[in-house]
DNA sequence: GATTCAAAAATTGCATGCACAATATTGTCC
DNA sequence: GGACAATATTGTGCATGCAATTTTTGAATC
């Protein structure tokens, strides 16, 4: 209940979003206008709606006249994908450290500090929720809302191949430790090196995924 | 007639899309559906179906309950625009120099070259088409198509406001000096310097149309 | 003349139905 | 037994209709 104002569109939209990144919908999953219609108990129309709408965020592939399935990604896709994430969060980061406000570098500089807690204490939960806003405040200090929002979306996109990114052993001290150079990069509003930084980050990233995560799309088409 | 292989949704999406971007549909008008229904002889259906994918593309603005303007762009969000935009074609140089192939090299240089003609016969129309080539080369050179395609998306979406771009005395041979520096850089391999040169070239495009052109928005929503 | 409020009109959100395209199934021939 | 054609079935694309919300209109009041 709560807030009702949102259309039935926009909800299922959200819904079958969030089933997909959490994996409940895999990808190669078809998704007939029916059956979804009958789970979330509405008409087709909105769910027609919804589809389109998540159609252009890339989670699902839209083929006309024959229906919709949960985008199925190669590895070279996503190698792919993972590469304009790469230049995206690196291009947040150079604005960042043009644009920041005092009071967002404060901010910043504070998460940092309590992430190195979350380290010690070996806290994997902790420190996934808190490197999601350690990113998330490079997208706003970019001060550029167009940039923020591709970012985002790209960043949403690719959430369903990134659920182990932590699980290898020692990842945590080399991600806090990439983050410290991301920041003072940044703090000290060096721009090309707050872009380096942050590039070589996510490319890290990139590689933890290879080694550690069997995406769902491997399964069916790998190599 | 001719392909009948798209769905209306499709056709409507382009028609619309290109009616806003030559103009005739300007910022801050209404969308009716059942306006835009009759006026391309289908139903409210496939009309709402299209309003919803021109809105992903930020050409039109969609509030709920409350029917679709076409997008009205105030100066600031233009200079975020045109900054996230300048960015990205960054970007773009900066993976084209890492990796565009021999092929894709010389297909480059050939155009730079035959553009300098064009400045000799001082041709805007042969050149603006030309400019859009030049750019779109780097989309492809990045070797990426998810960039490449935010990147191309981003254009459409200011191309409402680029009409006088090459207007200004003296502006053909300035891009095209401009052009030059972009096009050394990336033929030579240095990715940071064909990122500083095409975010140098774009910002001075920006700067070109915040001196020349009124764009439409601006009559209704300028400071 | 401006402002407030209520009723009317217009417009969107959603449901439903039908036609055609795409896919699955069955049957026939080799 | 396998390939292919005809048929049945499923599912999308689109049209239409209704209910609810938003916007407009008009009068009454300050």
């Amino acid at each position: 209940m709560a807030d009702e104002r949102q259309t039935r569109t926009e909800k299922l939209a959200g819904e079958i979003a969030d089933a997909i990144i959490n994996g409940s919908l895999e990808p190669g999953t078809r998704l007939d206008e029916h059956m979804l219609a009958a789970r979330y108990g509405t008409s087709r129309t909105p769910v027609r709606e919804a589809l389109r709408k998540l159609a252009t965020t890339g989670l699902i592939e839209l083929r006309p006249r024959r229906g919709a399935i949960v985008a199925e990604v190669t590895s070279q896709q996503l190698e792919t994908l993972f590469v304009a994430m790469g230049e995206l969060e690196a291009t947040c980061a150079r604005l960042s450290a043009l644009s920041m406000t005092p009071i967002e570098r404060r901010r910043l500089g504070a998460l940092y500090d309590s992430m190195a807690d979350m380290v010690a204490r070996d806290d994997v939960e902790a420190y996934a929720a808190a490197n999601s806003n350690f990113h998330t405040l490079f997208y706003a200090g970019s001060h550029n809302p167009v940039l923020a929002e591709m970012t985002a979306t790209l960043r949403r996109r690719l959430a369903p191949f990134r659920h182990a990114q932590f699980r290898a052993p020692g990842r945590l001290a080399l991600s806090h430790a990439e983050h410290g150079a991301v920041m003072r990069a940044v703090l000290t509003g060096d721009a090309s090196a707050a872009h380096a930084a942050m590039l070589h980050h996510v490319s890290l990233v990139e590689d933890a995924f290879e080694q550690l995560a069997t995406p769902p799309a491997a399964r069916w088409q790998a190599n």
